[in-house]
DNA sequence: ACTATAATGGATAAAAAACTCTTTTATTTG
DNA sequence: CAAATAAAAGAGTTTTTTATCCATTATAGT
């Protein structure tokens, strides 16, 4: 829809790694999948790619596993999305034309300039770290059941 | 990004047949696939789904083609949408969560709760037939080149 | 009725996205 | 240093989406 499942995924992801590594504690792929409910190889997959970014930090070997550093906390949701989905969210046309601009524009340029900048500031706006507590809570979720 | 590539191809055609038969006039397949830039196999597939459930009208043999009739003209965008790509982007969790809901909200449910909203509004407000003028003015463009 | 035209229908192919499996590498601990 | 652990890397497989092709059906005009 919005996002690439592997979009959503990363995003669900990082968001629980950040909120089980709040006291330096790691966690490994199996609880992570279990923790978003997504696919264990899958997400496996994912996290190498975002760790690679470094927009997520991990070690191997025992004790090993994933965690969000300091200074990664504040990272946004928009950086994720653009290293899994690329920018055309925030940037592309809405009827997928690839020179409409402000000059050329599509019918509904102007309508969906409004919404891709609406989604731009929601994700820009939002860091990997902020919902931990509304997660700790219990006023918010990101898994299925 | 927000739709398939079939929903914007269907969107395209739709608006450029809406324009192009507006004097009754019907427009055969392949100059929609040129007027849009589009697979023109492709569009045709997509055309036989909405011709069937009315989204545009159609007839065959020689001086046959596709064209939109009068109450065509009152339908919208949306209707578009939901008849392609299902209603997920007016309802659906930005994060992929099936049971995402005002209880049960996931971490970006109110922001993508206006987001949505946002896309409805514009779609289910944009009529099929209101694109005419500004095409014809050369004021918006439905085609790459 | 015959021919040409143009959409419809059904089947298939190619490409991309989603997902899985196995081997390798790094790290910890005894 | 050996064994166990856990992520990284690489190589598949499956499913979905996008795109193409060909045969059929309907219609218009002669």
């Amino acid at each position: 829809m919005f996002f690439s499942k592997t979009c959503e995924y990363a995003i669900r992801a990082v968001i629980f790694i950040a909120q089980q590594s709040e006291d330096g504690h790691k966690i490994g792929i199996k609880e992570i999948a279990a923790g978003i409910d997504s696919p264990t190889h899958f997400i496996a997959k994912i996290l190498q790619d975002l760790s690679k970014r470094d927009l997520v930090q991990s070690t191997k070997g025992p004790k090993g596993g994933f965690f969000i550093e300091e200074a990664t906390y504040r990272h946004t949701l928009a950086d994720i999305v653009k290293a899994i989905d690329g920018d055309k969210i925030f940037t592309g046309c809405g009827l997928g034309l690839k020179n409409c601009s402000e000059t050329k524009p599509c019918p509904l340029h102007d309508d969906f300039k409004i919404i891709r900048q609406r989604m731009y500031d929601t994700l820009q706006s939002a860091t990997i770290g902020e919902f931990n507590e509304n997660l700790n809570l219990g006023l918010s979720f990101i898994k299925e059941r």
